[in-house]
DNA sequence: GTTAGCACTCTCATTAGTTGAGTGCTAATA
DNA sequence: TATTAGCACTCAACTAATGAGAGTGCTAAC
């Protein structure tokens, strides 16, 4: 499957020259842009190979020739490298890294806006569930009459909390009791150490506030079972409105509708493995609602879990400059996660 | 500027029938689908009458009529009535109403996603900045090695959190010894109350944890500074895909980026005065963007402050449907959030 | 192996012709 | 006087025909 130097170059100019203009490509136009030493007629005998191999294609007779799916993907995985951030898009990025966003969703959303001006694609951001090891606080503090906030706080500083009603037979002291007896016994303590022995010492503890308790395990409970959902982030989306492949309007309502549903979405994305920037082509994808896509995404890792990042654009895509600008962004967010715990 | 009856029957069929089609309406379409006894004759000079009056207008001397944005205002104002909604629409309003989603960001989520599946027009729920009057609880959690969160609670159970770094001269307990003092002097103590004097004397108390002292004041003046914001909830934005009127690329592109500017939306939607659903149709709208589209909303009150819902559709919109279901859901929300608190 | 030349193909834009819905006006009717 | 039937007229939308242009594949010459 290997093809030689000449080819190669021919496939590489209608690669481009599609992917900028989005109508085939003719034998003439390829010599003429790229300036190349041979006249039309050898290209399309060169074409003629190519479209035989399978890399290219042609809508019908009298057009020029579109690259293939295979076409693309023997460009990305064989002849194109990776477009480096310009001078100006790397002082952006690093302006976006280092404002002082604290929230983490507020720099995610800076993030993937980043990602989709850039490249004018719709950007993703995947932040895995972040795990948590111990308790550091337990809380019940009164809101007024019959009302109670229960506030829990891990190493991670994820803060939990729920308002709960609370049996006007206890008073603020009650409160104050339950929550020292769950500081006391939950405290730096992993979950993992958390057992039926601590819990069964808990209700002991504290038998007559029996419900209180009850309400409080509950909770923590919960946490414990949310601890699982990872959170996607979209941004440009709307950048799909330029592509003219989908000016149909069937099309691009199936498209935005897909993006909405964000649990979809999830789905789509494929597991990232190492750190490398990972593209599939059209009907590469998973779900047949993106085969019309492509997605260039990459892993990173941020306290020991995986996340994602990546662009969602149309086959006829940039993939030199979408993958060099997630190879960029991965690598520094990967940093400002290392550098902030 | 009032109309006889007849007049008024025909231009409520032409209204009807407009947003029901989006074509022009014919003198016998009126006659033979709302069963008129005239002719279409005489339905013609009635609708020569409204043309002039500037309820109707023509697209071209050969097509039918439709409502001119005067037409849709009074028939607004003068001729339809609300319309209520069906029992199984209030019953699916009931389980989303009860259905215990006590995380205010997911009620409201539901209430929007309702309200745009019931109409298919793109919905929003702006929630107020709620203004808390106490301060419940003031926390500083240590959270390993040079860090710590610094956690609020209101009276309105709202949390303000924040990750600090903390001199490593401090240790837990120094943590803890500030936290009790900064709780002796501000808990349940009004806003109003917290003058120079109440902070001076934490600044004196603590005089050698000064660096501490003035990250927590500046945080809680944070908070004093964020209340102001209200939230905008969109839901139901791809339904405008579906209006002919959008099938032009441009037009669609340029309502659904205006929808993605959340606050450029809060800036249309005009000031809510009392209880009552209103609506604006089209150039009656502050921004050019949106002179295409109409407004269908009403205030409601939580904790004594105005929020909003309503709904954003074309100007051939079903305005007695639109009207009755957020007069509903107004009434709902409201009694709500009167009873939660 | 490469290239010039040419017949051929197919899309796209333009034009002309046709159809049909709907109007406005006039004259007849109740 | 209000209503209606009748009819000529208008205009958008559809259809078919035509021609231009881009691009190909093939053949024969270099």
């Amino acid at each position: 499957m290997t093809l030689d130097e000449r080819k190669r170059k021919i496939l590489e100019s209608i690669v481009r020259d599609y992917v900028e203009t989005a109508e085939p490509v003719g034998s003439r136009a390829v010599v003429k842009k790229y300036a190349l030493k041979i006249s039309p007629a050898t290209v399309r005998n060169e074409m003629a190979d190519l479209e035989e191999m399978g890399y290219l294609e042609q809508p019908h007779t009298s057009a020029g020739r579109i690259p293939s799916e295979i076409g693309f993907r023997y460009f990305v995985d064989f002849i194109m490298e990776k477009q480096k951030l310009s001078d100006e898009e790397t002082e952006l990025l690093n302006k976006v890294i280092s404002s002082n966003a604290d929230e983490l969703n507020e720099f995610i959303g800076r993030i993937g806006y980043f990602l989709s001006q850039i490249t004018n694609y719709a950007s993703f951001v995947i932040v895995p569930s972040i795990k948590f090891k111990e308790f550091k606080s337990m809380q019940l503090i009164p809101l007024g009459k019959d009302k109670a906030l229960i506030l829990l706080v891990t190493d991670t500083g994820m803060i939990i909390h729920r308002r709960i009603d609370v049996p006007s037979s206890l008073n603020d002291e009650d409160l104050e009791q339950v929550s020292a007896v769950f500081n006391r016994v939950l405290k730096n303590k992993k979950i993992s150490e958390i057992n039926r022995t601590s819990l069964q010492q808990l209700r002991e503890g504290l038998k007559h506030k029996r419900l209180l308790v009850d309400l409080a395990l509950e909770e923590i409970d919960n946490l414990l079972k949310n601890t699982g959902d990872e959170k996607l982030f979209l941004s440009g989306t709307l950048n799909i409105l330029n592509e003219p492949e989908f000016k149909d309007l069937e099309k691009l309502r199936k498209i935005l509708t897909l993006l909405e549903a964000n649990e979809v979405l999830k789905g789509i994305i494929p597991d990232v493995t190492g750190d490398e920037v990972d593209i599939t082509i059209g009907h590469e994808n998973k779900l047949d609602d993106i085969k019309e896509l492509s997605l260039v995404y990459a892993g990173y890792k941020s306290l020991g879990e995986t996340g994602a990042i990546g662009l969602l654009g149309p086959i006829r895509m940039e993939y030199w400059k979408a993958a060099g600008t997630v190879e960029t962004v991965r690598a520094a967010i990967e940093e400002v996660f290392r550098q902030n715990r």
